[in-house]
DNA sequence: GTCTATATACAGATAGAC
DNA sequence: GTCTATCTGTATATAGAC
């Protein structure tokens, strides 16, 4: 826990909107009209359902300044797609969660996670990511580097972190991590991101995450 | 486990597919060749990249034919995405393992579940059925409930089962079959199926299944 | 049943006025 | 920079010959 300061935060590396002329857009101003209304119709009905006229006429833009700003359909989609992730994905305060009881820090990250993976827009820009995951390799990439990689590492590290202090017993850090963060996913993720179930309420979450940690914490016990 | 004989086997309730008038296809017949060059075609490349020329084109058919066999592009990708899922999700002999040891039982059915999970035909199936589950959600609950939902009901079963014989404590099943599987699926899952990893070998898949069954038994150790 | 050829609509992208 | 109007390709779906 101590080499990476804060493993969660927002790294800048190899950034593609950082090329774009315009960049963060002001508020209020076209491009950020623009983005706005690409995210709300590509997350809600998928790249291939979405046409440019209906981004100019949600944005209150003419196709003209579309085009203006971004070259292509492409290049829109991805932009949206970097813009939501930054925004959406990786929003966890750094705390000093190693020097917790190692159940209370997983608790604690556990519903923090579990509440940004299942809020609306987390969901679709999942939903959007993997179902054009063929078309945009390199948006797949940016989406899981910006999201649940982001978890992965800060989970490791904590893992890291309960082993060499004696909480836990955890001999693959990363592979606990994966199954930490999976049992919170679970197919229920996969149910309400596919619109079979409602999103749970607050009170269902945590005795799901209280369940996972209490799974774990006598799994791996030292 | 006594009550349901066989959780995992094909029920054949409600079945879109049977109401077409030819089904199942005879091998080597048009609607056969139909299915599968659109099978190949959208499960590689999703739904709107795909044009009902190119179907045509790979089948060896005219597109006429196409439309004899099938109303439109959405009756036939619905039809390739139900015959796909009888095909490829959920092929698992029933067998006692309600007998077996429980880690061996896991093991098992662990071993099974993420071969299929990771087939290159399942993970195809697995992406575009939740890319265009909001076009179709007809499909998105076909898909789910000929997949993962009896994976969901046989462990749920095996975890019944394991409480009432002593074998492990559970007192919510369905939970417990959600962390299992959700486990063994992980976020590895997801970056295969967005292609940022490939499809892992049988040792590690096996050891991945292992760590599993293992935090899982002395998770729920009694 | 199966094909070739075509109708019709709409997509993405641009030209040119202001 | 922003708009109106339009070009051009291609998609779904069908008509009519064999």
């Amino acid at each position: 826990m101590e080499k990476q300061s804060c493993p969660l935060s927002h790294g800048d590396e190899s950034d593609p909107l950082a090329k774009l002329p315009f960049w963060p857009p002001e508020p209020g101003s076209k491009p950020a009209l623009i983005l706005e209304a690409a995210g709300k119709l590509f997350l809600e009905t998928g790249y291939g359902a979405v046409s440019m006229d209906a981004v100019a006429r949600t944005a209150n833009v003419s196709k003209a300044t579309l085009y203006a700003y971004f070259r292509s359909k492409d290049e829109l989609f991805a932009a949206m797609i970097n813009c939501e992730c930054r925004r959406h994905l990786g929003d966890l305060q750094c705390e000093e969660f190693a020097r917790m009881e190692i159940a209370d820090a997983l608790r604690h990250l556990g519903r923090v996670f579990i509440r940004m993976l299942l809020s609306p827009k987390a969901l679709a820009v999942y939903r959007v990511a993997v179902g054009e995951s063929h078309r945009f390799p390199e948006l797949a990439k940016a989406f899981y580097n910006s999201g649940p990689n982001r978890w992965m590492e800060g989970i490791t590290a904590l893992m890291i972190d309960a082993d060499r202090t004696g909480k836990l017993r955890i001999d693959d850090p990363r592979l606990a991590a994966e199954q930490f963060l999976g049992m919170l996913r679970s197919h229920r993720h996969l149910r309400i991101i596919m619109a079979l179930e409602p999103i749970p309420g607050e009170e269902q979450l945590d005795a799901f995450v209280d369940s996972a940690v209490t799974l774990f914490c006598r799994g791996y016990a030292p």
